[in-house]
This record gives structure tokens, C-alpha cells and sequence, in this order.
DNA sequence: TAGCTAATTAAATAATTTTCTAAAATAAAT
DNA sequence: ATTTATTTTAGAAAATTATTTAATTAGCTA
């Protein structure tokens, strides 16, 4: 049985935010996010690994590549648990829920 | 010199992030805290240490007690930094900022 | 002051994570 | 068919993190 990857130990690492970094900007196969950093392509695949366990990237396979795309579905759970602090320094969300109350008026 | 503690390394472990949901409710002493949970607290106590060095809570020191609050603006570090990739999924701010640019334009 | 309570610090161990080298798998190219 | 390119998997070592027991610090109270 594979132990469920938890998202938030999968973004604790430095390089593993980087290459969701590089993968909001487009997708990329294993060798070229490996480019980017000093460590080892295998290395970086470990990463990926643990990125892909957990959901944060999705596999796109062409041929002998593989495209990783950053899966935004996923990343959308650590937005959820962060937004329940959000009340404790943030007023915009207010003057939004204000404005879509009062469109939701007139209609 | 001491190394600095990273917030996302904090928020990793489920028991912080329990921690901190209790103090966002309230300002608790650690053995309060200890209390809703199955560890030492010497273990909390560690716990507590981590999310004190990375500033996700302050102490507030009264007597032989220590009531450690919840520190928002330290969270809003990690809401920075999932907002850069709100815009995959959400399309809230885009009528906010469409409904704030308008008020704008008015004065 | 002596004893009690709240909390931290220290030291040791256990567990997990990270990283590397080497080997294996698979597809494309010659 | 052999070689080359891309990537993953395996195994081991290194580094980090988590947890426990024991010791220490400091405030409160009788």
C-alpha cells in the first residue's frame, strides 16, 4: 500500500515550490526543469515524484517525454486551508461579498 | 547564529497545523494546548518553539504562564504566496478588481 | 524557605527525508 | 540490431526532523 502524499509536506521543500514555479509557466519534461537547478536529474525526478503523488503536476506522456503540467486543482486545497486565516488580515473579501450581494439585488 | 526557520516547513507537520487552528480561536499556554493532544509536552513544547521561530505565533508572557497568540500577518506570507497562482481557478478577483478599478475612476 | 507548578532545554534515539551513484526500462534514431 | 536519449527505480549514505526521558529554570503559594 503507498502512503498518501500530504501537500503541504510536498511544498515544505525549497526546490520542489520552485519547479511548480516553473510548471505554472508551462509544462516541461523531468530533464528540462533539471536545467534549472544544480542537483542531479535523478534527484529531480524524485521530486517530481513526490509532486506527482500528492497531485500537485500531472503527467502528459509523448513518446520517450514526459510533459509534467502543474495541476492548479490541487494547489487550490492549500489556498483552501490558508483562506480560513484570511478573515484575520484581509477586508477585500468583504467589500466583494458587498458588491456580488448588491448585483445579486438588482437582478 | 541561528538558522532561519521556513513557514512552509512549519505548516508542514499536521500537529502545527492543529496548533495553530487552536490559537487562531484562542491565546493558549502550551500545556492547554498539550492538552488536545496525545504527546509530551516536551514535544509541544518543541512544536510550539518552531512555530515561535518562524514568527507564525508570538508569546505573550504572564507570570510563571505563556499564552502564545496566533500571528496572522506571518500566515498572510504563505497566502502570498499561494495567491500567485489563484488565478488558475478562481475568477473572484478579476470582478473585484474590475469593481475596485470602477469606484477608482469615480472619486 | 520549601514545595509545587508551568514551561523550556538537553541528550539520546528513532524515524523520515534528501541526495547521490549505479542500474534498469523504454522509445527513438542510425 | 545497436546505439543514444530520456526517465525512472534501487540501494546506500548523509542530513534533518520528531519524539522521548531526564534535568533545569523560574514563578507561585503555603
Amino acid at each position: 500500500m503507498e502512503v498518501r502524499r500530504d501537500i503541504f509536506q510536498a511544498i515544505a521543500d525549497p526546490t520542489r515550490r520552485a519547479i511548480l514555479g516553473l510548471l505554472a509557466l508551462q509544462a516541461m519534461t523531468p530533464g528540462a526543469i533539471a536545467e534549472n537547478f544544480d542537483s542531479t536529474r535523478q534527484t529531480i525526478s524524485k521530486h517530481i515524484q513526490i509532486l506527482t503523488e500528492c497531485q500537485l503536476v500531472k503527467q502528459e506522456l509523448k513518446g520517450r517525454e514526459i510533459y509534467y503540467h502543474f495541476n492548479p486543482k490541487k494547489m487550490k486545497e492549500v489556498s483552501d486551508w490558508v483562506d480560513q486565516y484570511r478573515k484575520f488580515w484581509d477586508n477585500k473579501l468583504d467589500i466583494l461579498e458587498t458588491y456580488l450581494a448588491k448585483i445579486q439585488k438588482k437582478k
